[in-house]
DNA sequence: AAATAAATTTACACTGGGTGTAAAAATTGT
DNA sequence: ACAATTTTTACACCCAGTGTAAATTTATTT
């Protein structure tokens, strides 16, 4: 029936699923209202009813507690390069990037929600270093995911270097958009106004290249 | 005689310099030969003939034994743009980085000994993530040296887009330049291939602003 | 339904980074 | 030589993260 292979239906799975919930929800109420450095993981898994090791079982690290939906993206990215019609790759991703402004997807859209959340972070230093740490390793990703898909060598130098153009972009369209926001201006005008600069920047920077230009 | 106000002579601020650079050069060795996870601070302190606190006495994170040459980057940033004669402050900067490639500049040049340090920071994933952080801290402290230049507010969305590509640039010409050197090409010419890709890119992305454009 | 196999939770002990405190040792100035 | 200041040290902590083996829960088999 579903389309979900990863999660056999059983008891046993849907109570992991269960607690690895939980135990989320939990700690991001704590982290929220407390700050991240003041909740200790024994904190965490005595709110939420459960043995610290546990939570350890589910969330390598402290910061997993936060950040856990860098697949979501990672997948999001790669349909969209599976799925273009041989528009050369950067392309695709900038459509993708400005689609999901645009619709206002959940990973991207700017309400108090993600304000707040993203406060969080800031006052966080761990988080933040964390944050970076995910940064590059999404631009990797996406250095990949480019030279795979314009057949091209792994690591190769120009999908380095449009991928880490691409994601300093985002990072700092981002980071202005919640600015505006706070100021009480239009977010998503500052964000795409940034980004379409950047995606300018980026296709200058790789002209003459397959990652920018049409293959056949 | 001095140029160096910071440091009085004395005694005790010789001995305090002399014990940092003893501890900082254990730590290296130690560092490289087994890697950063394997030595612990104790090791380090014990080696060194001195007490574990007095290491984080000189060095805040066990990190910092590795990384302490930030800020000679940032005065270098710093002297340029105050020297440039009204040329605008991007253009400043990609002079200032090519001069220190082409000089073979100590904290630029590709050999032996930065190859093995690199690779001792590719090895652990703290190091690694310290890496991405020092990134994000030389983005923002460029972001600030630019707008502050071109006289505009700080954290101007523009100074902010060309300060985050311009370290993206470098990040990825170096990664390049290093593997390179590993497969014995030419270091210097992949680097700067990469480089001068880059800042096209980003002159394309700030083309109108007053950080690639004259101001008179 | 009972018994067994497999996976998960838990208690416990341990390593290592990092901090606070107060006493001991060393440096400075008079 | 003595007093004031700074640095080092010993010691006692807290917290993140790991390994292990026992206990508990879920799945499977008969």
């Amino acid at each position: 029936m579903g389309l979900d292979m990863s999660n056999p239906p059983g008891l046993r799975n849907r109570k992991k699923e269960e607690t690895r919930q939980a135990i989320s929800n939990v700690a991001t109420l704590l982290f929220v209202e407390h700050g991240f450095e003041q909740v200790s993981v024994a904190d965490v898994a005595r709110e939420a009813g459960v043995a610290r090791k546990t939570v350890f079982n589910y969330f390598a690290r402290k910061e997993d507690l936060v950040f856990d939906r860098e697949e979501e993206v990672r997948v999001l990215v790669r349909k969209a390069l599976a799925d273009r019609d041989d528009q050369p790759p950067v392309q695709t991703f900038q459509s993708l990037m400005r689609t999901l402004v645009e619709t206002q997807h959940p990973l991207f859209r700017i309400t108090e929600r993600p304000i707040q959340f993203w406060q969080m972070v800031a006052d966080s230093p761990t988080l933040t270093a964390r944050a970076c740490e995910l940064q590059v390793t999404l631009a990797d990703d996406l250095t990949e995911m480019l030279s795979a898909t314009a057949g091209r060598p792994q690591s190769d130098p120009d999908a380095q270097l449009a991928a880490t153009m691409l994601m300093a972009t985002l990072v700092v369209a981002y980071r202005q958009a919640l600015r505006a926001f706070r100021e009480h201006r239009k977010p998503e005008a500052a964000l795409i106004s940034v980004m379409e600069r950047g995606f300018v920047g980026v296709d200058a920077a790789l002209f003459g290249t397959p990652y920018v230009t049409a293959s056949d």
